[in-house]
DNA sequence: CATAGATCCTGTATGC
DNA sequence: TGCATACAGGATCTAT
C-alpha cells in the first residue's frame, strides 16, 4: 500500500545506494512488470545498459532515476510505480531470488544489485523521456499528467482550494484524484479526513475555503510524520517498502480501526464501503453534515 | 470534457 | 478438510 510517504522513503534509499552507478545488466523476469514500456524488454534493457543513474526523484507515488550517458545531462529516466505491492530492494547479488522478483539490475561495480519485486504486479517500470515540468525542472512523460503533490514546494495551494470547491464530487474522491493533487491514497486520505473532522462523502463544493485549507494542512502533516518515521531506515542497505513505513502499526487513528475507539472522542470507528473501497471514520467527529459547532456563522459567510 | 464504475493481479482470511 | 468468496487497492480504460 505504498502512498507518498512510503515512496519517499524508497526514493531516499535508492538515491543513497544507486546514485552514481552505471547499469551493466538488466534482467526482466516477468513481462507484465514493464508493460508500460511499449517497446518491450529488449529495448528496455538496451536503453538502460551503459547509462549512469544520477539521482532519484519523485512526484506523488511515482519515482524515477534520471539516466546520463557519457556525462551528459539526462534526457531519459527509469520510471517506476510500486502499485500496491511493489518493492525496490538494494541487495547483495548473491542473495537468493525473491519469489516475486520481476526485474533485476546489475551495475558495473561490485556493489549490491537493484531488484523490483512485486507480488500483485500492479506496479511497473519503464524508460521514458524527460520533459519540461513548466517550472525549470523535468519530469518523465508518463508522470506529466498528474498534479504536483502537497509536499512539493511548487504546489499551488490556492489552485487546489479553488479546484476542490468547484467539484460536486465527494471530498475523498477528490483527494484520491491524482490530477488534483498527487500522492494521497486510501490510507492517508482517511487519516487526513479524520484529523480535519471532515466526512469523506461530503461534496467538495460544500466545504469552506477554511475547511479545505485545514484539510490540506492535515494531509501534509500526516504524510510528513509518516516520512519521518519511515526515514529511520535510510541507512539500511535493504530498502523495503512493503507498505509498512513504521507508521502503520502505531499511529493510525482511523484507517483499519473499525470498532476501535476514536482517539479523540472514544466513539467506535466505523467502516463503510465507498468507491469500492473501505473508508474508516469517526461518526461523531466526522458527521456527514457539519452540525452547529463554533464557526457556523463564519462558514456561512465564507461560502 | 468531467465523472463514475469496471478491471487488472495474487495471496490471505473468512465462511459454509 | 476443501472449496468458494471477499478483500486488499492504484492507475487506467471504458461508458455515460
Amino acid at each position: 500500500m505504498p502512498e507518498l510517504p512510503e515512496v519517499e522513503v524508497v526514493r531516499a534509499g535508492v538515491h543513497r545506494w544507486i546514485s552514481g552507478r552505471t547499469v551493466a545488466d538488466v534482467e526482466v523476469l516477468h513481462p507484465r512488470a514493464i508493460r508500460r514500456h511499449l517497446e518491450g524488454p529488449r529495448d528496455f534493457a538496451d536503453r538502460l545498459i551503459g547509462t549512469t543513474v544520477v539521482g532519484a526523484s519523485r512526484r506523488g507515488k511515482y519515482l524515477w532515476l534520471p539516466l546520463s550517458t557519457d556525462g551528459e545531462a539526462p534526457e531519459t529516466a527509469l520510471v517506476g510505480h510500486l502499485g500496491m505491492s511493489g518493492q525496490l530492494l538494494v541487495i547483495a547479488s548473491d542473495a537468493p531470488d525473491e519469489r516475486h522478483l520481476r526485474v533485476r539490475f546489475r551495475f558495473a561495480d561490485d556493489g549490491p544489485e537493484l531488484r523490483f519485486v512485486d507480488q500483485r504486479t500492479f506496479g511497473g517500470l519503464a524508460v521514458a523521456e524527460l520533459v519540461d515540468d513548466g517550472a525549470g525542472g523535468h519530469v518523465p512523460a508518463p508522470v506529466a499528467h498528474i498534479g504536483r503533490d502537497p509536499l512539493d514546494p511548487a504546489f499551488d495551494e490556492v489552485a487546489f482550494v479553488r479546484t476542490v470547491r468547484s467539484k460536486p464530487s465527494e471530498i475523498k474522491r477528490i483527494l484520491l484524484d491524482q490530477t488534483v493533487a498527487s500522492g494521497v491514497g486510501n490510507i492517508y486520505a482517511d487519516e487526513a479526513l479524520w484529523r480535519a473532522k471532515v466526512h469523506g462523502a461530503r461534496p467538495g463544493s460544500g466545504l469552506t475555503r477554511g475547511a479545505v485549507t485545514r484539510l490540506l494542512a492535515d494531509v501534509r502533516e500526516v504524510m510528513s510524520q509518516a516520512i519521518a518515521e519511515g526515514g529511520t531506515s535510510f541507512d539500511a542497505l535493504y530498502v523495503n517498502v512493503n507498505g509498512e513505513s513504521g507508521y502503520f502499526d502505531r499511529r493510525l487513528a482511523a484507517y483499519g480501526q473499525e470498532g476501535q475507539p476514536c482517539p479523540r472522542c472514544g466513539t467506535p470507528i466505523r467502516r463503510i464501503t465507498f468507491m469500492n473501497r473501505s473508508s474508516f471514520f469517526c461518526p461523531r467527529c466526522q458527521p456527514w453534515r457539519p452540525h452547529g459547532r463554533a464557526p457556523q456563522h463564519a462558514a456561512a459567510r465564507e461560502r
